[in-house]
RNA sequence: GCGAGCUUGGCGGAAUGGUAGACGCAGGAGACUUAAAAUCUCCAGCCUGUAUGGGCGUGUGGGUUCAAGUCCCGCAGUUCGCACCA
């Protein structure tokens, strides 16, 4: 990437005052036009590539600061990769697609696409100003035909891979938003965005097939080693495997009128061993066997019917006690000469395991709270390990608390005597050779319901025809584009109101048909955003150079809020689109960060309303209103919210404070994993940092300005050698000239601590961007700027004599180098400043962009004096200050030599030393 | 209930098992200034002492180790996730 630019010229003035407003546009210019951040779809073989995303946002409105923490810290890793030398793709989209639109069509009456588009271009700027190096070149909006008409491409693909089904099925009614949820967005018993109670609804719907990749997404987690564990952890879970029996209880006396396959009752169970301590059969109030019996009996019809008004939501649950309706059926124990009753249970659901489930009181508290209500009996079955210890297995009962646990078989037939695993084995390989039942793996896991009755989505392509069924759209009629003149005057899914839009001809018999009116749920459409950035524009879903290049994410950043719907169906995604050939990968995302949220004070006024943080004034005491002076509590510091008023506005910060200090201060005080509270003081104290950098380097430019323009040709090697990076003796020497060794001696010593200090600090910064830990990385830089900031007077004070102006050289060269390195340093968190400072310092080199990582020269990493703790029992005594190289025995001797410590090891006798070299001396000591 | 994470000064936090509190914020003192702001310098865990010093300190109780914020086992608090999961 070749390109020139003006530095700025010399006859202005050096403003001391970093001025963003003119500063960070100027920049921004500068790195457009020369177009020093795109990169080709197919990055060159021989450099090694790297992809780094955050997740894109959804267009809201406006850009928040979760956003701006987000980006800074992608943007960071980008920065800091592309000087290390990688191809770096780091691209923007907007997740477009999404019910807000819809109800700002509703409330406001403003076209979904318009105030969706509107957004964008709102949020967009607020972007660009932030100065991050995106490809804005492959920019993705999810809600332009040309992203989600391939994305239908994919979806006839996943029916033709047998990945899709339709079905009829109980779903998710949500009332308020007038559709359908996944399991996902159903949160205790809510809506996800409406809160409101969630009805079930039969519908028939598209559902992706998930589940079919249900053992292939849990095993690839093991392979996910750049992942938090606790988002590994949360996906596991979800997925839930467990391993466990079906077991078939055929009913003992059938009534006649009961259809053949409703005569046996399937259950899952995960502990066949207790299988003896049955003691009933407990089915869900919506199983298909309580159904019928509830046509029978008027009472278990009203039971039934109570249990499904109750729903689940967390207060019937919690609060419900365990109760239930006998069917008067009964069904015949496998291996026993009794049969048990069938309940009707308001614990038991229907849409885990079987619908049904054996009771077993002694070893399932729910199950004995249920047996201790009705009466039924309670058989121990395991021998608890203490019990059997103690001798008193014969009065051994269950009271209030069910034991849960392994041990021996008890009152088991066959299993006695056995523990817990054998018997599980023993009594599974039984009922498979019986045909009574057999191990199955049940998952939590569902599938994923697709289908959204929806306006503002991807249509789904299919054409319903009265004859040929559910017809997908042939290809060649891709994409099937929303229509743009729809009402929302009614309630529910304006496709479906629209005049003729869903009129159409069955493409296989041109017969009269429907258009399918749901769309897609919109996390379709980020579940492979990521794949379509490395070919955002091509014809097809993708390019399969470009994705086998650019594939998988490198480092995918994004907030823990994501860390199982988005990720899990974004995991599945990239599965189907391997098997429909569209990738080579399997795990999209081979690193992830979970960054934290930025949280703020929040502020209520005497009438209990929020207040914004612009409005509030803060006091020695408290909080007054800025405006009417009157008192505010100060609330929680909390997540930034638009109901709490606790936000502030990244455009507005950008505004006043420029785009560096708000990336700066949102970098700088938490580890970006954890919450980092948002706040006034540190806004402008991230801005007096700076401001003194920026002093401090300009400082720097101007003096060796000052110190070469009598000897021009200095400068060449000057910076040549810097650039070099590797200092080396000769070079100081060019410098140098050692007129007066005893004087340049003193001076030389600050300039060479000065030297290492920023040696020690490239070596320091590009451990913490490696490790994630950017606040540690600003520490860093922090301590150089005031080591640089230090020696200002060092090189002023200093008379002009020719001897000094040697020493000046060698400070000024000190200086220099360390005023370069943090330009490139702060470079990734303070783009801009950095240009600017570098540019005046070493106009000749370009752009800090296109400049490689600093390298840290061993020779200034080596010291020359180390202090070391000396210690007693591991108690700190002392420090002595040793050469690296120094014989451990001097050292010790040294050690023992210290006042301090020889005082107390006055009257005690030294039984071991540890001596760790250049670190510490440990003497262990006894009294004498 | 199950699971995961977290717990270090007034605050955010730093610390390959090796000098706890780097760096920053807020605070204090001083310099510059007519003054303020800005800037610069210094101080700052707690207790004790005039001071050199001494004692105590990383939620809590144990353990391992010459040495523990760090490793192991318990407990508490807190945050998040899941949850009548059979």
């Amino acid at each position: 990437m070749s390109h020139t630019f003006s530095s700025t010229p010399s006859s202005v003035a050096v403003s001391l005052v970093y001025d963003f407003h003119n500063i960070e546009p100027k920049w921004q210019a500068v790195w457009e036009n020369s177009g020093v951040f795109s990169v080709p779809d197919i990055p060159l073989p021989e450099q090694p590539k790297y992809y780094v995303l955050e997740m894109f946002p959804y267009p809201s409105g406006q850009l928040h600061m979760g956003h701006v923490r987000n980006y800074a810290l992608g943007d960071v890793i980008a920065r800091y990769k592309r000087a290390q030398g990688f191809c770096v793709l780091h691209p923007m989209g907007w997740d477009a697609f999404g019910l807000p639109a819809e109800n700002a069509a509703r409330e406001r009456g403003i076209h979904p696409k318009e105030w969706t588009f509107a957004n964008i271009d709102t949020m967009r700027l607020t972007l660009k100003r932030l100065g991050l190096s995106l490809n804005w070149d492959r920019e993705i909006t999810t809600c332009m035909p040309e992203y989600y008409g391939q994305q239908q491409r994919l979806f006839l693909e996943f029916i033709r891979a047998g990945l899709v089904e339709r079905r009829e099925s109980w779903v998710n009614w949500d009332p308020v938003d007038q559709t359908v949820l996944a399991n996902e967005q159903v949160i205790e018993g809510r809506g996800w965005r409406s809160g409101a109670l969630i009805e079930k609804k039969k519908l028939s719907q598209w559902f992706l097939r998930i589940t079919e990749y249900a053992q292939d997404l849990l095993d690839g987690i093991k392979s996910l080693d750049r992942w938090p564990e606790r988002v590994k952890t949360m996906q596991e879970r979800w997925i839930g495997r467990s391993e466990g029996v079906k077991i078939r209880f055929p009913l003992s006396c059938p009534p006649d009128a009961l259809e053949p396959h409703l005569r046996e009752v399937t259950v899952f169970t995960t502990r066949p061993d207790t299988l003896f301590g049955m003691s009933f059969l407990a089915i869900a109030a919506d199983h298909p066997l309580a159904l019928w019996a509830a046509e029978q009996n008027p009472q278990v019809a009203e039971f039934v019917a109570e249990c499904q008004r109750l729903g689940t939501s967390i207060e019937s649950v919690e609060t419900a006690p365990k109760r239930g309706i006998d069917t008067g059926l009964r069904v015949s124990h496998p291996f026993l000469n009794t049969d048990f009753p069938v309940w009707i249970a308001n614990f038991v659901l229907m849409d885990y395991g079987t619908g049904a489930l054996f009771g077993c009181p002694a070893s399932d508290q729910r199950d004995l709270d249920f047996a201790r209500e009705y009466n039924l009996p309670v058989t121990p079955v395991i021998l608890p390990p203490e019990i059997e210890k103690s001798g008193n297995q014969d009065h051994y009962c269950i009271e209030a608390q069910a034991y849960t646990g392994n041990g021996r078989l008890i009152n088991s037939d066959f299993l006695n005597g056995l523990t817990t695993h054998e018997a599980r084995r023993v009594v599974i390989e039984r009922l498979e050779k019986q045909g009574l039942g057999e191990s199955v793996v049940h998952w939590r896991l569902r599938d994923w319901g697709i289908s959204r009755q929806r306006y503002w989505g991807c249509p789904i392509p299919i054409i319903h025809c009265a004859t040929c069924g559910a017809v997908p759209v042939p290809e060649d009629q891709l994409p099937v584009t929303l229509p743009e003149d729809v009402s929302f005057e009614k309630p529910g899914n304006p496709l479906e109101h629209h005049p003729h839009w869903k009129h159409t001809n069955c493409p296989v018999c041109n017969q009269p048909a429907i258009r399918e009116t749901d769309t897609f749920d919109t996390f379709v459409d980020s579940s492979w955003y990521f794949s379509r950035f490395t070919a955002p524009h091509a014809l097809t879903p993708t390019v399969s150079e470009a994705v086998h290049r650019w594939l998988a994410v490198d480092q995918y950043i994004g907030g823990i809020e994501h860390a199982i719907l988005h990720l899990l169906y974004a995991r599945f995604f990239t599965r189907a689109m391997h098997r429909t050939g569209h990738v080579d990968i399997d795990e999209p995302f081979a690193g992830l960060f979970t960054q934290g949220m930025v949280t703020h004070e929040s502020y209520k006024d005497q009438d209990g309303h929020w207040v914004y943080p612009e409005d509030v004034e803060r006091t020695s005491t408290g909080a007054v209103h800025r405006i009417t002076g009157e008192p505010l509590t100060v609330g929680r510091v909390e997540k930034m919210s638009k109901s709490k008023r606790n936000t502030v506005a990244p455009a507005a910060i950008i505004e006043r404070f420029g785009a560096d200090i708000a990336r700066w201060f949102v970098l700088s005080d938490s580890p970006p994993d954890r919450d980092m509270e948002w706040t006034e003081a540190g806004v402008s104290g991230a801005g007096r940092f700076v401001q003194r950098l920026f002093r401090s380097v300009c400082g720097v430019a101007a003096e060796k300005t000052a110190l070469l323009s009598c000897k021009k040709d200095l400068e060449n090697s000057l910076v040549k050698k810097t650039i070099e990076s590797s200092v080396t003796e000769s070079c100081k020497t060019d410098f140098i000239q050692k007129t007066d060794k005893k004087s340049v001696q003193e001076q030389k010593t600050v300039a060479d601590s000065l030297r290492r200090m920023t040696h020690r600090t490239i070596v320091a910064v590009t451990e913490a961007l490696e490790h994630f830990t950017i606040n540690v990385a600003v520490a860093r830089i922090h301590e150089l700027t005031s080591a640089l900031i230090a020696t200002e007077d060092h090189f002023k004070n200093k008379t002009k004599t020719s001897q000094h102006e040697e020493q000046q050289r060698e400070m000024a060269f000190a200086r220099f180098e360390c005023a370069r390195t943090l330009c490139l340093l702060c470079a990734p968190m303070m783009p801009h400043i950095a240009e600017e400072m570098f540019s005046r310092l070493c106009p000749e080199e370009g752009l800090v962009v296109c400049q490689a990582w600093p390298q840290a020269s061993q020779e200034w990493l080596t010291v020359t004096r180390v202090t070391v703790a000396v210690q007693i029992l591991g108690k700190l005594r002392g420090t002595i200050e040793v050469s690296p190289d120094e014989e451990a025995t001097r050292v010790i001797a040294r050690a023992q030599a210290d006042p301090r410590v020889a005082r107390f090891l006055q009257g005690k006798k030294i039984v071991k030393t540890i001596h760790v070299p250049n670190r510490i001396v440990n003497f262990v000591v006894k009294d004498v």
